[in-house]
DNA sequence: CGCGCGATTGAGTAATTTCAAATCTAGTGG
DNA sequence: CCACTAGATTTGAAATTACTCAATCGCGCG
């Protein structure tokens, strides 16, 4: 495991073997089969998850059971449903496996606890700027491209995903029909 | 100046006089009129900007000139095109005041060695994460909602802003018509 | 009073959605 | 090796929704 952190986080390169046994007990592995939850609606969200394999989906749900699909998330991603994290409030986002999944979770308070001792901010803050800057770039493409273009731009962005994915379930993540981002195939070849 | 920053920074509370001098030399005051562009198209930029007074938009032109709003920002909030401020690219984002607004800017260096100096890393870590919140909370809007909800949901969270932005803008801001907008009114009593 | 900007209204159009049904595909068991 | 099934994808047709374009309205300000 702490060869992972430390090919993952370059900040815990050069730990003592006290630092890294302490480090091992703090991160909780876990596995998750495909369609298993790691979170569910209405959870108390207890948890960030650094995924070390496989692939999530964070999504809502509205009162007609209508998904929407906020982010994939894959190999050497943080995700969670950070509102619920931070603000110590229910879930809203369920976070479900399209693959089975490895992840080391950590908790709020170890979170807190590792983020001051091995003075983990900037590598945090690093992947937050990166995560508001793609969220901008997407919100972009919501707001000004064709279903033609959020799937060519989805495709150029995650290349590896598209073969992962079902192309109803990238339909939801661009917020389009499945049968209109099928259409599309004829249309022009895509 | 040192006020504002102690006022809104807590971190800058407890400082010597010899730190309050060396910080006001870092951070620049510029007054903008409205219209003015803080950014525009391909410009280097230099700086992040810490919106003291006033109200900006921070927008992306298309090839035929149409207009998409990613963000506003107003009093006690940074802004700037983060993508090109990190990457040292050029501005695909301008930011334009639609008031009178007053900054204090903050070049790229300065940023790094006051986020180190004043360990300010847990600050803007903050910041980000509720930026990112944020970001998803629109994304879910703009994939969930109809116009009518992005209208009321926009009301609802930054309801002293209606007053200060032109409909026709706001209308921008959600990916909606003008017109669209418009005729919410008619249709049910908002 | 008239100018100019923003907001509204109307009519026609374009695009996507929805619903229903057909087709395809991968995996399973006989 | 084939038949079967469940899930995913595709197709068609109708309905909905927001868009565009054009014209009008309303109001603050010089």
């Amino acid at each position: 495991m702490n060869t992972i952190l430390k090919n993952n986080i370059g900040i815990f390169e050069n730990l003592t073997d006290e630092e890294n046994i302490k480090l091992s007990t703090v991160f909780k592995h876990q596995k998750y089969k495909k369609g298993d939850f790691i979170i569910s609606e209405n959870d108390m969200v207890q948890d960030v998850y650094f995924i070390h394999l496989g692939l999530v989906k964070l999504s809502h749900f509205d009162s007609n059971a209508k998904e929407f699909i906020l982010s994939f998330a894959f190999e050497n991603w943080w995700e969670t449903d950070f509102s619920a994290f931070y603000n110590k409030t229910k879930a809203t986002l369920m976070l479900q496996c399209l693959e089975d999944t490895e992840v080391y979770s950590l908790s709020y308070d170890s979170y807190l606890s590792i983020l001051s001792k091995y003075h983990l901010a900037n590598y945090f803050l690093e992947k937050s700027i990166k995560g508001h800057i793609a969220s901008q770039k997407r919100i972009l493409s919501l707001l000004k491209s064709t279903p033609k273009e959020k799937y060519e731009q989805f495709l150029k962005l995650y290349p590896t995903l598209a073969n992962r994915i079902p192309k109803s379930v990238i339909a939801i993540y661009l917020g389009v029909s499945r049968e209109t981002l099928s259409r599309l195939y004829k249309r022009k070849n895509l």
